[in-house]
DNA sequence: GTCTATACCGGGATAGAC
DNA sequence: GTCTATCCCGGTATAGAC
């Protein structure tokens, strides 16, 4: 508590390292302690100087880095984004038909997973664009790489003679909403949450047998409620 | 400019008044200029003075009616909240089989219309939550109205023998959450918005075809794309 | 009850020593 | 690059005249 020697209690290690590493260490460290108390708190609650505590920084340190919260965010986001593209280059090699229930339940597990990875950088992006503009402008880049490839798939299956509910580009919003909204009622949301919470497979077995039945009616393939584990 | 005579130019007529009406129309003033702003700028961007500002009367005279911004939203909210329920009472005699599609149409079209008529309201509430314990400890009360109902409705579909694509209380969750997103995002948001944005009578639709497959499978009844505006 | 004027405070952002 | 200390602004909420 004295006001004697500070400032290496907090990061010892980092007396060797040059300025380089330094600042690329600390910055590092700022968007994991944003992570952790957005994630605890909301984006919108959260203040610069939550994210310096929990970083164990100073305050001032904060804009050597960032010019504000919203442009670490951005960083964040960024992050996710480039990871995520990494992810379906790496895993995304079959065609699609979506109509056949194993391929539609890859594509479901495949946006739960990569909800529950990321959720809290979602949200936060989700609460920013709420307040400010430039968020808000991004959020079709957020999605829209999912609704984009719905679309496509969804009128390849149209092609293929399965009779939609509507235009291909309409229910494709309407698809991925429900499994946004589902995801984020059962991961994110504390309210309403108790009634019907469920095991992840149990979450996507559902939004899979829900999906097939509205894509295709359900005549196309075997009853939804068969139970196709091992897909 | 000069600082002369004032107060009287916002409102002639309220001088006749006596302060009980006073006092009743500068909140109902003020409500009403609160959802025009929150409409414009968003809920969590509006200031008291915006609000205050917009409806013409003064910063400090704002206090005299709400404690704050919440407790106005709250007075919203609770308006909302009992001309819903009184529609309720007055329209909804009739018993439920959601696998007809007609009462299932009916079902989505009041959902569709409480959501555009109230959407402002709506949408702030969903805001504070964010930023509010308070508020997010009452979002159960605006969803779950609807959400109990479907409840209900399901388990009896599933009693008749309609095998649904899993629990009811977790299916009423994803159908209405697929409801409130697509409303959300065709009524709402205007990212992603200018494709596949619909009419009224097209979204009902797509929203009915889709959870009517989604419910029964699309074997109990005749094929979804038919027109059945008349229901 | 409504108005104007202002006290007050949280928190973002900067200055300058180390 | 990091720290402490501080400035300063926006915005809420109150005081007090009419």
């Amino acid at each position: 508590m004295a006001a004697g020697r500070r400032g290496s209690a907090a990061a010892p290690m980092r007396q060797a390292a040059g300025r380089r590493e330094q600042a690329a260490a600390t910055a590092a460290a700022l968007k994991a302690a944003a992570v952790r108390v957005f994630d605890e708190r909301g984006y919108l609650n959260t203040k610069i100087t939550d994210i310096t505590a929990a970083a164990g920084r100073a305050a001032g340190s904060f804009y050597n880095h960032f010019t504000g919260k919203q442009q670490l965010l951005e960083a964040l986001l960024a992050d996710m984004l480039a990871a995520g593209d990494a992810r379906v280059q790496r895993e995304h090699p079959y065609d699609h038909d979506l109509s056949d229930r194993a391929q539609l339940r890859w594509h479901v597990a495949g946006f739960w997973q990569a909800f529950r990875d990321n959720k809290t950088v979602f949200v936060a992006v989700t609460q920013a664009a709420l307040v400010d503009e430039r968020f808000a402008a991004r959020l079709p880049e957020l999605m829209s790489p999912d609704q984009a490839a719905m679309r496509q798939h969804l009128e390849y299956l149209a092609e293929k003679g399965v009779r939609l509910p509507g235009e291909p580009a309409a229910v494709a919003v309407a698809l991925t909403g429900m499994w946004f909204q589902f995801a984020y009622q059962q991961l994110v949301s504390d309210f309403m949450g108790r009634i019907g919470r469920l095991s992840d497979d149990a979450a996507i077995d559902l939004l899979t047998d829900f999906s097939l039945r509205g894509l295709t009616g359900g005549n196309d393939h075997q009853p939804a409620t068969r139970p196709a584990r091992g897909q």
